[in-house]
DNA sequence: CGGAATCCCAAGCGATACTG
DNA sequence: CAGTATCGCTTGGGATTCCG
């Protein structure tokens, strides 16, 4: 069995680490939902579902700092911006997918 | 593709119901170490590292009453309680090591 | 040893209104 | 369309002290 005491996690714990980049309350969602490919901010807000335009916002900075997704602006009217995953938000998809049934099977089943 | 647009998510979003329940400051990280086995409150302490007694406490219960974890009193003095992960909470250890490998080579490893 | 109780601050988060 | 600005509530989290 592998001990995972050495680890001691003093200020650098990979797992503490992950989380915080997709800790925050519609982060996991909305990478999720980003799986599917490019979206603007409109088709993420109705996707998310319940997220207000300041949260989406600030939750879409705070990725696109973390590097996980890109965000590309066409300097058009009426505004247009497209977020999408870089290869760093794209190596999560196992784990999003794992959460996903892992939520279906233990939190949302009732069971 | 799969697309989860359908996945309207309005207030039931699996992902999200995921992690509310390993997404405090260090309840990650405590199930994580709890992957080890059985561990006494001050072992955790001393595992997870920098946690506080009134956050590990708090994240304890939490994950209790979220059925993770198993708390087993011993009627002894001095006080001995035993921490464990319930069947639910062993079936995260896959998401807690994938965790832990995508936080060691795209967060710690600077690269 | 393994907590519980209290106090307090900072961050997270939401609603609303306004803008290029 | 895709934000920004402002405000204020609510929560999370830390330090300390006390208890069985």
């Amino acid at each position: 069995m592998t001990r995972f005491t050495e680890y001691d996690c003093s200020g650098g714990c990979p797992v503490e680490a992950a989380l915080e980049q997709i800790g925050g309350k519609w982060k996991g969602v909305t990478l999720f939902h980003l799986l599917d490919g490019v979206k603007r901010f409109n088709e993420l807000q109705r996707d998310v579902g319940g997220v207000t335009q300041r949260m989406l916002t600030k939750q879409l900075r705070e990725l696109e700092a973390a590097g996980l997704i890109h965000r590309e602006v066409y300097p058009v009217v009426p505004p247009k911006v497209e977020y999408s995953l870089t290869e760093k938000g794209e190596s999560l998809r196992p784990i999003l997918m794992a959460l996903k049934d892992w939520g279906e099977e233990h939190v949302l089943a009732t069971a």
